[in-house]
RNA sequence: CGGGGCGUAGCGCAGUCUGGUUAGCGCACUUGACUGGGGGUCAAGGGGUCGAAGGUUCGAAUCCUUUCGCCCCGACCA
């Protein structure tokens, strides 16, 4: 490819409206722009790389056995319905009528369409374990979109699906997908941490985020300094020591607390109590068959609510709850609020407050709170769970290191499914005894979008992006000093096809542009190698420059091409 | 959905508060010349319904109303 003939519009600033330094180089590189929120347009550039990405992940699908599908991403509502998706996806999906008035909706994950294939075309336990995927683009209509291609509304994903007569055999579908994906964010450049997560709305036992260390990233993970342990903090414990309370038999005795609203003003206040021997009080919203219903969940005072973990807990969708609705609870005001004596509400207690006494918390009475508060004896908790967020350098629960916390980009994420679509929608085989059971499924997804973004992420400098070569849309520049230098200008074009000729990926700039100004442009793109026609030529040599070693060296031009087979084949 | 910010040339911005010639700057672009190892210099150019609609006014990028869009924080998130 010819530079000058190439649409590679890159850019001297830095787009306003980016923050990400992946997005900011995805635009100023020409990789990429912006059609609307969340809607991106890939150019020549950015789509070589998406689609190298791509090539990837189609090589370790297929060495795990997967069988590549394509399927739409226009779906007639009924499908969903059947799941039970249809109503329990708020306004995520994107939905619409067509000419004849039936409801549809935009595709924003396929376990839906894959099991009615599944389920038509499954009928014998002999024809399992099946692993099926696709790379197809994605529609979510995202509350808030942001990144660039980190969060998008509309993306590309892996998606696949594993059907197999038995857990084990979903356990052994889980464990490929979980070593083929290590493969491919490796081969990506990506340093990809495993962590136990949530499964929320997708459904199932056990899943696992593939992370992306990044400041760019949208989710936290805790990570053991010492051992494996590596949790997305939705999920994370620790092994903190317990408060040991001072004993404490006294009868709750109420105490008015004027103007006091906050954990923090209540630890100044004459009277009061340390932040660590208060219960916070906290009224959610639980989404249920009958509506909403209040429930109530305790944490210590200095500890911050895990909504996650709440949800879990609850076994519900959550909302926090208007101030309305918590004065009909309670009978006070937040900042006045506790579970004391609260009987007809349930009461979810973080497990660090269990055995506690001599606590305070709100009395339901504004401006009142009372003291000399014993868990067991006062407070009837329906059900203790892990509701508070860990915090960095907190134990580790494996092995009592320190947990180190960071942000992170989710860039896969392994679903164990079991049963919930095949029951709900009535996909099974006949097992070896005559008898039909349900498949039992497995979901896993890649971020085609993020791991592009990921890589950037974890390889640039002030110049631009550092291409691993896996992905590099380009591996080699050939940039002439002079275009009016008819030595120079040969050289180059006798490289440039001499590269072709060995099957590299090369790009000839020929622009006629000032040398400082191409060399700007192949340091913001990426490319790994450039080779100088030069001021050397007169010497036989010619300048090899490695972006991501940031070094240069003079080769002779004969030797040139056979330098640049070795690096590449490294 | 709540809070904040922003829409002026391809990109980055000034001008708006305090209405007033023909709307400006840098980069990019076109032409020519000189130049050529790190975003060159000089000269001459082209490109704008100032997000949209309505209103106030002799006069609106600027004031008012409505509306659309984008970004950030929060909420939310498969």
């Amino acid at each position: 490819m010819r530079w000058s003939q190439t649409f590679i519009p890159t850019l001297r600033n830095d787009p306003a409206d980016a923050e990400a330094a992946s997005h900011k180089l995805m635009v100023r590189a020409g990789l990429i722009r912006q059609l609307g929120a969340g809607i991106y347009s890939y150019l020549p550039i950015g789509w070589r790389i998406a689609k190298k990405a791509e090539a990837i992940v189609r090589e370790e699908m297929d060495a795990i056995g997967a069988q590549e599908f394509y399927l739409p991403a226009l779906h007639p509502a009924e499908v969903w319905k059947e799941s039970g998706r249809w109503d329990a996806i708020g306004g995520e999906m994107f939905r619409f009528k067509d000419r004849k008035d039936a409801e549809m909706c935009l595709g924003m994950t396929c376990e839906e369409i894959f099991t009615v294939l599944a389920r038509d075309g499954l009928s014998s336990y002999k024809q399992l374990p099946q692993i099926w995927y696709q790379i197809q683009c994605k529609f979510r209509d995202e509350p808030r979109p942001k990144s660039g291609v980190l969060r998008g509304r509309q993306f590309t994903m892996k998606d696949s699906y594993s059907f197999d007569v038995d857990a084990a055999g979903l356990d052994v579908a889980f464990d490929k997908h979980a070593v083929a994906y290590k493969k491919i964010f490796d081969r990506c450049g990506i340093d990809s941490i495993p962590v136990e997560a949530s499964s929320g709305a997708m459904g199932g036992s056990e899943s696992v985020e593939f992370m992306a260390q990044s400041s760019a990233g949208e989710d936290w993970i805790a990570r053991c300094k010492k051992c494996d342990y590596s949790a997305n903090v939705e999920r994370a414990v620790s092994a903190l020591a317990p408060v040991e309370d001072a004993p404490d038999d006294a009868a709750i005795e109420k105490f008015p607390t004027p103007g006091i609203r906050t954990i923090k003003d209540l630890v100044t206040f004459e009277g009061g109590a340390a932040a660590d021997r208060q219960i916070k009080t906290l009224v959610m919203m639980k989404r249920g068959e009958e509506g909403e219903t209040p429930v109530l969940l305790l944490i210590q005072g200095d500890d911050e609510l895990n909504e996650v973990g709440a949800i879990d807990a609850v076994g519900a969708a959550l909302r926090p709850a208007h101030e309305e609705e918590i004065v009909k609870a309670l009978g006070a005001k937040p900042g006045s609020l506790g579970a004391v004596g609260v009987k007809d509400i349930p009461v979810f207690a973080d497990k660090r407050l269990k055995g506690r006494v001599g606590m305070t918390t709100g009395a339901n009475h504004d401006d009142h709170h009372v003291r000399h508060v014993s868990m067991e004896r006062d407070i009837t908790v329906t059900k203790w769970a892990d509701l508070r967020l860990v915090r960095d350098g907190e134990p580790c629960v494996k092995c009592g290191a320190p947990l180190d916390l960071k942000k992170a980009i989710e860039i896969g994420h392994i679903f164990k499914l079991g049963l919930r679509y095949s029951e709900s929608m009535g996909a099974s085989v006949t097992d070896q005894n005559g008898k039909p059971v349900p498949l039992v499924m497995g979901s896993y997804g890649i971020g085609i979008d993020r791991i592009v973004a990921a890589a950037i992420e974890a390889h640039h400098d002030d110049k631009g992006i550092k291409w691993p070569l896996s992905l590099a849309p380009y591996a080699v520049v050939v940039s002439p000093i002079k275009m009016n230098d008819e030595a120079q200008t040969k050289a180059g074009e006798e490289l440039y096809a001499a590269l072709q000729a060995e099957g590299i990926e090369v790009v000839y700039d020929d622009r006629n542009d000032r040398p400082g100004a191409k060399f700007k442009d192949h340091e913001l793109v990426g490319i790994p190698y450039r080779v100088v026609p030069g001021r050397g030529l007169a010497d036989g040599l010619v300048e090899l420059y490695d972006r991501r070693a940031d070094e240069k060296a003079d080769v002779p031009l004969a030797d040139v091409v056979a330098e640049l087979k070795k690096r590449l084949s490294a």
